[in-house]
DNA sequence: GTCTATAGTGCGATAGAC
DNA sequence: GTCTATCGCACTATAGAC
């Protein structure tokens, strides 16, 4: 009888790979790499992803739907009140940030590795920023701000700012003022007079 | 007697490596490359920068002295005004990603290239990021801020926003608020009743 | 395992200033 | 012609994709 392929080997190849590419960039890490520390073989490797760009448009792909379960909870926490939901996930990002495993957000770094808007993994993290984009005016919208755009733009301007500050300068650089300055512009467009503390 | 050494060649290497570099990235970028579009040969290369490493710091240092130049203008242009000078700099960080050539902060994606942070073009870019991060703090303190390490730290956010989200979404995303956010802020801290318009 | 690409080395050929 | 800066190419070693 033939061996029956192993469960989870797909699971397993993406969880290395994008530990990996997580923690060094793409380009830094071969796919030997992924290889040894997987402790798999190549063909197997192969089988389930044609090609590194494969692999990491897998990865990515999984990222993006860590955000949208990530945000998910956050605005569960705070039912019906969108202003605390969009403050909530500049917190959350904060966090992020802060957590001893981050490495840059994936989507910045990922673009700027692949700079040709044809490679899948640009277009990949174009994408996502265009959902979150759209998902922060929504929230904007629902909480009732002038200007839903500007105040969702800004928020995302000031997310994008924590994630490239923070892979940087670390928590503690200008990435720390960043909950401030969003609970500010909230409660300005949204006409609160007590801000969330 | 012998044929004299032509002036500007490592000028010239710089300025092609530069280039590639900052369109491309710099993993992208082979050093072949840079010798076919810089129509020299290999071994001149090498001995102007010994490795490529060499080379990628020394453009660094050279895009370092290109925000001190600028920042130098933006500030001689609005005289014994700081609060003007520090929202100066964020309309100049705003024309920066709005211009044709812009291909994300040089600074925020050698940095993510290269995470190893004993790695020369990793100390490189935290050490301008630093620099910007004092030189902003100042500016805040100059124009009589409240709190002027917080403000200074807010410009930066902002800038580093401006910086990362136009790579990904160009200057008409969120990047395009930043310049109103600034202002607001500077206001704000600055206790000045009408902002610059 | 195979094929390609890349960093880096070394040397003979050539081009140009005197 | 002499002398040297520089080119162009061949070469190694290593790494990467597949």
């Amino acid at each position: 009888m033939a061996r029956r392929p192993a469960a989870g080997t797909r699971e397993r190849i993406l969880k290395v790979a994008g530990d990996l590419f997580s923690r060094n960039g793409v380009r830094a890490v071969g796919v030997q790499q992924v290889i040894d520390e997987s402790g798999l073989g190549k063909s197997l490797l192969y089988r389930e992803f044609p090609s590194k760009d494969d692999l990491v448009v897998a990865w990515l792909h999984e990222m993006r739907s860590v955000w949208w379960e990530a945000t998910g909870q956050v605005i569960a926490r705070y039912p019906g009140d969108p202003a605390r939901q969009l403050l909530g996930i500049v917190e959350m990002v904060r966090d992020e940030v802060s957590a001893r495993d981050y490495f840059g957000c994936v989507y910045h770094t990922t673009s700027s590795e692949f700079r040709d808007p044809q490679h899948p993994g640009h277009q990949e993290s174009v994408q996502h920023a265009r959902e979150i984009r759209d998902q922060l005016r929504d929230l904007a919208r629902a909480a009732g701000a002038d200007n839903p755009d500007e105040l969702g733009d800004a928020i995302l301007l000031i997310i994008d700012g924590i994630y490239a500050s923070g892979a940087v300068l670390g928590p503690s650089g200008p990435a720390r003022v960043g909950v401030q300055l969003a609970r500010q512009l909230i409660a300005q467009h949204c006409h609160q007079e007590e801000p969330y503390s």
